[in-house]
RNA sequence: GCGGAAGUGGCUCAGUUGGUAGAGCAUCACCUUGCCAAGGUGAGGGUCGCGGGUUCGAGUCCCGUCUUCCGCUCCA
């Protein structure tokens, strides 16, 4: 099913979401939040299979991001800020944008990119009377206009014990803004020179209108960031141009057919608040063209902003010039929760076999929630048990591996592929004699002899080549 | 938030004009088999999303509510 609109459109990987949230659910990997309860609208659970997926690909982000590059490093800044990080950021103010809604029609407008609001200020938007005092009619059917009520985007809490106002405070809308505020103490500790980035990863709430299709649009949701900073103007050029390509590949080097990846660049009327240049990596999802990942050129709005807010001085000092500058910043914003999802439905397949539909999911080995099964070809014979254990506590100390007795052999295979392990260990008679047992691998579908003294050190090999792209 | 459709065992569904729930797959146990979803026997699992109403009686009719899906607005 491809989209008529685009002639250059490519079928998605699955024709229907319902396909993989079923999947999803059967074997474990995602479940409606609540659901005893009927459920909680866009908030999902991972379960026991989706939470490896989930956690191996925020560690191979993290690996690409910071363990192999020496000008980024991490941080975990609080999902409670001060509150007044929010109003310098102007998330307050453009996160809680003044609607307003036509009495027939029902649809709802933004009231300030209402034609005739044009140099309205904040105050003037928040005017109940604003609609009238404008003689605002709907741009679509002319009908009357609600008076503007504010949908702030960002969740509200209280800290300390006593509900009143001057306690409020938000739950993030991005991770960003920790690392912004930490700018000063990650530069002092770690001694980086610009260019360098501060990567996180962290859960984010925002009380979106329209949540829904599955895990994309959450609630609460996690996000895997980073700002790289450099010298202003002509340097966030730069980054920007090397960056884009960097995190396209990284989809592409975990198993996403580059078919169903494109880029798209923001309008100049489309550009967030903050952004100078924005340009969007979009996944071809079941529902459509969809973004993964946004990299953007945030200019130096933030540390600026933040620096006159604060009154403390977010500039960096160049000891080979001499100069004093607010770094700009390059940020790549991706969803962690849209990542894993992306891997999950890209690596779907379905197969005909003898009027059956086969159902398989080619992960990476570096995303696949269990990296190997011990299976035994003939549970009735003790010694077997036995070496299949043994097998199977060796790997343990390397990665996640499971043991499986309960079907035939045929059927112990099925299971593993529709979960994604990459590799199967089957003992059978000939191993107490010859001491070998046979390696098969999902994705080539061939079987090796292996020694049992060497067999977890040749999974550990094919997982690295896997991880290096080059076959094992 | 608005318009449309739907909510029955883990999954996919059936349930006739209202008469107190079934199938396939899945799961578990035993027997059998032994390298790509084999067969047999048996078992567990559902107050039919939730709440209220009509009725002698509601999965089936009515109202409310929650959730999901498809369209209108935004983002990771």
């Amino acid at each position: 099913m491809t989209d008529p609109r685009d002639p250059n459109d490519v079928a998605p990987a699955v024709d229907d979401l319902e396909t993989i949230v079923s999947l999803a659910k059967r074997r474990g990997f995602v479940f409606p939040s609540s659901e005893i309860y009927g459920g909680i609208n866009a908030v999902w659970d991972y379960g026991p299979l989706g939470v490896e997926l989930k956690n191996n690909v925020k560690q191979a982000w993290w690996r690409a991001m910071v363990q192999e590059r020496d000008d980024v490093v991490g941080l975990d800044a609080g999902i409670l800020m001060h509150p007044q990080v929010w109003v310098t950021s102007g998330h307050v103010g453009s996160f809680s944008d003044p609607l307003v809604e036509c009495a027939t029609d029902h649809r709802r407008f933004r009231l300030d990119e209402l034609p005739g609001t044009e140099g309205l200020s904040v105050t003037d938007l928040a005017d109940p009377g604003i609609v009238e005092r404008l003689g605002l009619r709907c741009p679509v059917d002319g009908g009357p206009l609600s008076v503007p009520r504010r949908f702030n985007l960002m969740f509200k809490t209280f800290m300390g014990p006593v509900e009143e106002e001057a306690a409020v405070i938000y739950l993030r809308p991005e991770t960003a803004q920790g690392s912004y505020v930490n700018f000063k103490n990650v530069l002092q500790s770690s001694r980086k020179k610009l260019p360098f980035g501060i990567a996180q990863i962290g859960k984010s709430f925002r009380n979106e209108i329209s949540p829904g299709n599955f895990v994309f649009r959450m609630r609460e949701f996690e996000q895997m960031e980073m700002q790289y900073f450099v010298r202003p103007e002509a340097a966030a050029a730069t980054a920007f141009d090397d960056w884009l390509p960097r995190r396209l590949a990284w989809y592409e080097r975990l198993g996403v057919a580059p078919a169903r990846l494109r880029l798209r660049e923001h309008a100049p009327d489309e550009l967030a608040h903050y952004a100078k240049k924005a340009i969007d990596v979009e996944y071809r999802f079941p529902f459509g063209w969809k973004e993964l990942e946004g990299v953007h050129n945030r200019g130096d709005f933030d540390l600026s902003r933040h620096a006159e807010a604060s009154g403390e001085s977010l500039e960096y000092f160049d000891q080979a010039t001499g100069e004093h500058v607010v770094p700009w910043v390059v940020e790549t914003a991706a969803g962690a929760d849209r990542a894993a999802f992306t891997f999950l439905v890209d690596a779907y397949r379905e197969e005909e076999v003898r009027g059956e539909t086969r159902v398989s999911l080619a992960l990476h080995p570096d995303l696949a929630p269990y990296k190997v099964a011990v299976l035994p070809l003939l549970k009735k014979r003790p010694e077997i048990v036995a070496l299949c254990h043994a097998i199977k506590a060796d790997l343990q100390r390397h990665m996640m591996a499971v043991y499986d007795d309960t079907a035939a052999i045929g059927k112990l295979y099925r299971r593993q592929d529709e979960i994604g392990t990459p590799w199967c260990i089957t003992v059978d008679v000939d191993s107490l004699d010859d001491g070998a047992v046979t390696v098969r691998d999902r994705d080539t579908m061939t079987q090796e002899r292996v020694p049992v003294e060497g067999v977890t050190r040749r999974i550990l090999d094919r997982l690295e080549a896997a991880r290096a792209g080059t076959p094992g």
